[in-house]
DNA sequence: TTGAAAGCGTTACCAT
DNA sequence: ATGGTAACGCTTTCAA
């Protein structure tokens, strides 16, 4: 089969404790020539270490697991690309898996990776309330990063953004452009951080002396369906009511608004301005371009990885991370036209 | 630590090799009541097998490792899923590697799959023929399947799709529509798939009657950046020359393409029809919908994840496998002015 | 400065 | 029908 650490030392004619040393720079009382030997010996031989037989030994894997809802969700596509590439710096591998939004796959691969011995795992649940009272979930031992979910009540590091000052901003962007009849299409309400962002949202409305109706909310998945969808019921509503603004809490909505609005003849901005959430690369090229608020994407995988390798060392609950959302002007929205 | 084979012997009192055989189904000959007494020590004491210490012996990981060149290309994200989602009914996980353009960073996660001993390797190589002249390449030993790579003179099992025919229907629907002054704007010709669009899309027009002048053809990355560029240069061109059509050798560089061209108030398709390869989710949601070439990707994930399993237990060349491709009509294309 | 040997959790073979 | 045990490739402790 494959060289072992055996071969090497046959060859290099010492024992395979040393070898092992060698190769694991704990070689600090190995004389430089054996060592010399030895590394040729692996160069030459063409020696990798069976990665296999070495988590066994040091129970580590060296392997960080990410679940996700959607790796088809540019947001998420992104920021699994962010964390496996700071990850790598710390000589540490990412593991992906895609749950596909299903309660179920995210608790076949949670064992998955436990089986696997992973080393942390980094997860965005689909429904981490649930999945936290679960058996299997609370056995876990090792370090647990919950990205863009939060969990009251819990010892569990947490990275997010401030969702709900991202909300804020929208809101203040549509009203500082004088619209007052805006709906809202967002994702399930159940998810903490969608809350969140239409919680900021309508805060800031209310505190401007306007008041959000219920019937103006459209819930539903964060898809570009249920944008779609939306989207043909709001064009069927301005017949009768006013709304000059939505306001859609991810990107992946929005592009479903555009399409649907497209269909009905309506513009944007010029009759209706749209407003998003996240700043997929994808807003940018969107016709008329999406005016969004800004997810530091990067960043968070970034820290992400950072804050993952430092629970590994140290198990210790890190105290929750919120990073700063930002808004990103486009073309998407414009002056409402003043009441009649 | 965790609970090993060895907890479960001692619980039920018999030896660890009984409870291996039961735990593996590997029981044809055990008593059915100390199979039924082991189950439930599984069950009860939640064992999980250790799966380091499994393929010690064993050596095989369960896991095919894939390396594509950008998972925030949908493309290449969408055939992952597909691929992961078919792999995991075989019992097999994926391991996800985004060498982001890089041959250096393919090279490095080649060696990191082998070293993780994963059991076969899926990749779409940023440039298969210099790695496949590489030592590290040469002493693969596991299977290996090329996506939407091919190798002249290998023994190496592939899938892919009718590239050559796909620029081939793309300038047909081109001509159809009378247009005869056409740009392309492609990715690295030294790609062979690309390249095979681009040829498959000028014998079309040399078919026709029509030559193609390479004054018109754009070459670069398979970006959006260069959609973009090439677009910009395009809108210069067209005031000394006509230009009609555009057909870009994926569709990210058709979005970037109507980026540019909605900055230079040129419409799609009034003034220019644009054409794209790949169909992306994304192609449907641009304004106007973007016609495309469209690949299987959701059987090319399916059938990728067939051919792999099949080759993990026989080693042998498969023939390499093309899938058909075809046109998706949407609103990008229209009837050319006939020349003045 | 180096080596011997134990042990990590499994599987697989050969006994019983 | 079941058990004992070697072996997988490695790390680590202790002894030399």
């Amino acid at each position: 089969m494959s060289v072992t650490i055996k071969d090497i030392a046959r060859r290099v004619g010492v024992s395979i404790a040393t070898v092992s040393m060698v190769i694991n720079n704990k070689d600090s009382r190995i004389s430089e020539s054996t060592r010399q030997k030895i590394n040729e010996a692996v160069k030459e031989m063409n020696y990798h270490p069976n990665i296999a037989a070495r988590s066994l030994m040091t129970s580590e894997t060296k392997t960080v697991g990410l679940i996700i809802p959607d790796v088809s969700n540019p947001f998420f596509a992104d920021f699994a690309k962010n964390l496996e590439s700071r990850l790598s710096q710390y000589q540490y591998s990412l593991f992906l898996c895609n749950s596909n939004n299903s309660m179920q796959k995210e608790e076949n691969y949670l064992l998955e990776l436990i089986n696997r011995n992973i080393d942390a795992l980094v997860i965005s649940s689909v429904n981490i309330e649930k999945l936290s009272e679960t058996k299997l979930f609370r056995q876990v031992k090792i370090p647990i990063l919950l990205f863009d979910r939060e969990l009251d009540s819990s010892n569990i590091s947490t990275i997010s953004i401030d969702n709900c000052h991202g909300g804020y901003l929208a809101a203040q962007e549509l009203v500082r452009n004088r619209h007052t009849d805006i709906c809202c299409v967002s994702g399930s309400l159940q998810l903490n951080n969608i809350r969140a962002r239409f919680e900021g949202f309508r805060r800031y409305l209310e505190e401007s002396g306007l008041s959000f109706d219920n019937a103006s909310l459209f819930e539903g998945g964060l898809t570009v369906e249920h944008g779609y969808d939306s989207a043909k019921k709001i064009a069927e509503i301005r017949k009768t009511k006013s709304c000059t603004a939505v306001f859609c809490t991810n990107d992946l909505i929005a592009v479903g608004v555009y399409k649907a609005f497209r269909e009905e003849g309506i513009r944007i901005p010029e009759d209706v301005s749209v407003i998003g959430f996240d700043d997929i690369e994808f807003a940018g090229y969107l016709s008329p371009p999406l005016t969004t608020i800004a997810q530091p994407v990067r960043e968070l995988g970034n820290r992400s990885a950072d804050i993952v390798v430092r629970l590994i060392s140290d198990n210790r609950l890190s105290k929750p991370l919120c990073l700063p959302v930002k808004l990103v002007r486009r073309e998407s929205v414009a002056e409402g036209k003043t009441a009649p």
